[in-house]
DNA sequence: CACTCTAGCCTGTCTGATATGTTCGTGTTT
DNA sequence: AAACACGAACATATCAGACAGGCTAGAGTG
């Protein structure tokens, strides 16, 4: 008498995503797939309408990948949604740029002193790799910054904490998309380059001798050093309008 | 020719999720209403159906609210989707909790500089008013654990940084569903009550005198106290599988 | 003036049909 | 025999029309 027949015509969407959401934490895992629209909704006793909003809705919440042809996936966890969340706070709002330079600031604060607690001797290889990279590219921006990226990206996965490695991934591309990255690449052409290489080396050096306290402190100059230029370069040249191909087309 | 006629029977969705995504941000603002399915699928030229998807999807990501017989309105940045993705990780796998420890750490700590900085003196007063609402309820574990949450996210909320704001609230969340509640009321029983209201206070007049390394430090000593108590009661009491009223029914 | 109640709007769900993309087995070719 | 091309089956994407149920405001009543 307990199994939810249909009687309520309007909490049925909420009923499915629920025993979807159950199916793919209790029995599924990353990768494997579901039974197709068709299937389920014989299953639930629902319609394939039903089904498809609730593939939408968990797709959206990110445990599903859905592509046209193929029957959905259990999706790996990443930090795509918390990236969406702020993109949307900065588009809200432009002056939240600054609220996420000092997220960041506190996130990567603590992964130096954490990776300098826990980094293994493969990640500290790892990590002088990347500032070699960056010497190596003292002239090309692109691949400086890039390098850049990935120091920081190797150090929150030597944090050994994954939710750190998604918050720091999130952080990157509103970020990026601020126009910070025409500032790095700015930054890297001066002698400006040389001092952030030195940053980096301090923090690696600080890691190296597994000295957390240092680790935090060189990570926190890095970031000051960071934001401070990037504070004079917008005083500046205050946020050009992006110039877009677009001269005139709004619908 | 690049106006998107819809040739493509396939792309319609997410170009109708664009166009509604545009629309919000650039012509609407929190609170307001859409038009309804019907008269947005005219407008856009698309089905019902395809509207509603998008609807859906936005609501997903936390754009919009969407609640029968109402037109759907546009939805105020909240941190609900970042606790979304905190509680999808630790089901995932429950050790993600002590990931959210250390997040939790490397927040707040920040917070609390941010707050010695950048607090009004009507913040600082409130502040004390949690603490006083603590030594009234040292007897009473609910009451004692509501106002530590309070303080906490009032000294997120004199950081003046709102995406940290919405991080605390995100946090607070899964960590409370990790029986790391049930915790607090066992801490607040003893004389440990004591102890974490010392540690409250020290954080306050850190805060108060303006000086943020010490109200940073007074915060981690705060925050590691706690996850040492913890895991001792975890390794006291390991996991009891909640006793609720279900004797058997597993579907 | 206050209260009720209903008509109309809106979302929730179902049915059935067509278009488009994916996959994989089959058959052909080299 | 192996590699490639092709098509049928399957799966999702979208459309159209219809009905059920929730919500709101204005008409009507006391």
């Amino acid at each position: 008498m307990d199994e939810l027949q249909p009687a309520d015509r309007t909490a049925v969407g909420a009923s499915v995503i629920e025993r979807l959401e159950a199916l793919i934490f209790d029995r599924l895992e990353p990768g494997e797939i579901l039974p197709s629209e068709g299937k389920l909704a014989e299953a639930l006793g629902v319609s394939r309408l039903t089904v498809r909003e609730a593939n939408r809705a968990l797709e959206a919440r990110g445990l599903l990948e859905i592509r046209q042809g193929c029957r959905p996936t259990v999706a790996a966890p990443n930090g795509a949604l918390v990236g969406d969340f702020f993109k949307i706070a900065v588009r809200r709002d432009p002056r939240a740029v600054l609220d996420l330079l000092d997220v960041r600031m506190a996130l990567e604060v603590h992964i130096a002193a954490l990776a300098a607690k826990r980094a293994t001797t493969a990640d500290v290889a790892d990590l002088e790799m990347f500032v070699e990279a960056m010497r190596a590219a003292v002239d090309q921006p692109e691949a400086f910054h890039a390098a850049d990226v990935r120091f920081h990206e190797k150090l929150a996965a030597a944090s050994s904490n994954r939710l750190l490695v998604f918050l720091i991934e999130a952080l990157s591309e509103p970020l990026r998309e601020s126009r910070l990255r025409s500032f790095a690449g700015h930054q890297a052409r001066g002698r400006g380059a040389e001092d952030v290489i030195e940053q980096h080396v301090a923090i690696l050096e600080a890691v190296r001798r597994r000295n957390a306290k240092a680790a935090s402190a060189a990570m926190r100059y890095h970031l000051q050093q960071t934001e401070r230029d990037l504070r004079a370069m917008l005083r500046g040249a205050p946020l050009r309008p992006q110039a877009r191909g677009r001269a005139s087309g709004e619908t």
